[in-house]
DNA sequence: TGGACAACTGAACACTGTTCAGTATGCTGA
DNA sequence: TCAGCATACTGAACAGTGTTCAGTTGTCCA
């Protein structure tokens, strides 16, 4: 019986921790980042709310754990496409951006929280492991040659953009009067995917910026 | 000396209330939406918090009043294009385009509370008038086609969401390693514009959605 | 049996938005 | 001139928030 109970306390402290994540997941999923507290939180595992800041430094914090979960899942659903063999990688490409915009769609509280509620002078360094994915997406897309490396981060932020613009806007305004969900979704990441990659000598010579 | 009283005190009221908007203003813009409450605004202003009720219903009517005059003013902005003789629509449109995310970068507090803050079960209606105006920008792009008619509204939704993107993620992220902000602008916006107007016969027929 | 250590709580602090019973003030009609 | 009155305004309160911390509990090991 060496080391037992200690044992046990940790996996009672790792249960606790993911019950507490699940419950605050539910809440803010079911009511909103609004109507979300600590407070609440803490009634509904059924501890007072000094119990949360033994597993949490901050409400923040917390916060912050359940999106990079999420965020997490969002990566998984998009290495897929990786691995497979990129015959038509412009396909691939559309297809990870809709993944993409499906995945906000389906966790809208997460979206919000990832893009809006942090403040900016934060850690903005998670969105990039999803954001190398997309760059060697639009890479294998565009081909080896230099001046389209060059333009890569140019292309894949300009993606990203337009891509996340939709996602947004469907998000957080799902009673504007949009003319069909999917044909506004395929419309901006057609244009965007063609913008990017299709005609590669598009740009006119212009002034340096 | 008839209703002088009443007048001077309808003015007196005007004053106080443009006051409040004003120092509103000021502490939202300096400090951000997160630290704006209503009490410093009071002590900001000098009165009581309940003063501020005899003005404004709510925290988020006031909001509403601050947005509602930055977004009188970007359609101000945008207004002159339509008054100017169309003979490059494309590029006016793409001028239009432009004013917005500028207007966005310049109000960057305003933006986040008009797209971001406000719950999603209110008035969508005030953003119209710039839809609108948009849509007409479209609209003299496309010329008087019947299909293009059709699908007007996806493509100024489509636009909308794209330009949107870039302006949420400029003014949310400023600390992401932008490749350079002009160059992603123009890039979203060319090939947002560029794939709701420039190749018109562009989609294969499809399965109706 | 006693002590160490972890888990957990009650109560408090300093905030928040909002309401409402009152007070003060200055104008009006008699 | 003065009572009455409408309006402007406030103090205090309510119910809620995030967060901290001095204690209490309970379990394990020497």
């Amino acid at each position: 019986m060496f080391m037992q109970a200690a044992a046990r306390r940790a996996r009672h402290r790792d249960e606790m921790r993911l019950e507490i994540l699940s419950a605050a997941r539910q809440i803010f999923v079911r009511y909103g980042v609004e109507n979300f507290s600590m407070r609440t939180l803490a009634r509904a595992v059924g501890y007072s709310p000094a119990a949360i800041y033994l597993h949490f430094t901050n409400k923040e914090q917390l916060f912050e754990v359940l999106v990079e979960e999420s965020f997490a899942h969002l990566y998984d659903a998009l290495q897929v496409l990786l691995h497979k063999n990129p015959t038509d990688p412009i396909r691939q490409l559309k297809r990870g951006l809709r993944l993409y915009v499906e995945w906000g769609l389906k966790n809208p509280s997460e979206y919000q929280i990832a893009f809006v509620v942090r403040n900016p002078a934060k850690n903005p360094y998670r969105t990039h492991r999803a954001f190398d994915l997309a760059r060697t997406l639009v890479k294998r897309c565009l081909g080896p040659s230099k001046a389209a490396e060059r333009e890569l981060d140019l292309r894949t932020q300009a993606l990203w953009a337009a891509t996340h613009g939709i996602t947004s806007l469907l998000t957080q305004r799902p009673s504007f009067p949009w003319v069909s969900r999917e044909s506004v979704i395929n419309q901006v990441i057609d244009s965007a995917v063609q913008g990017a990659i299709g005609p590669a000598k598009r740009r006119k010579a212009k002034r340096k910026n």
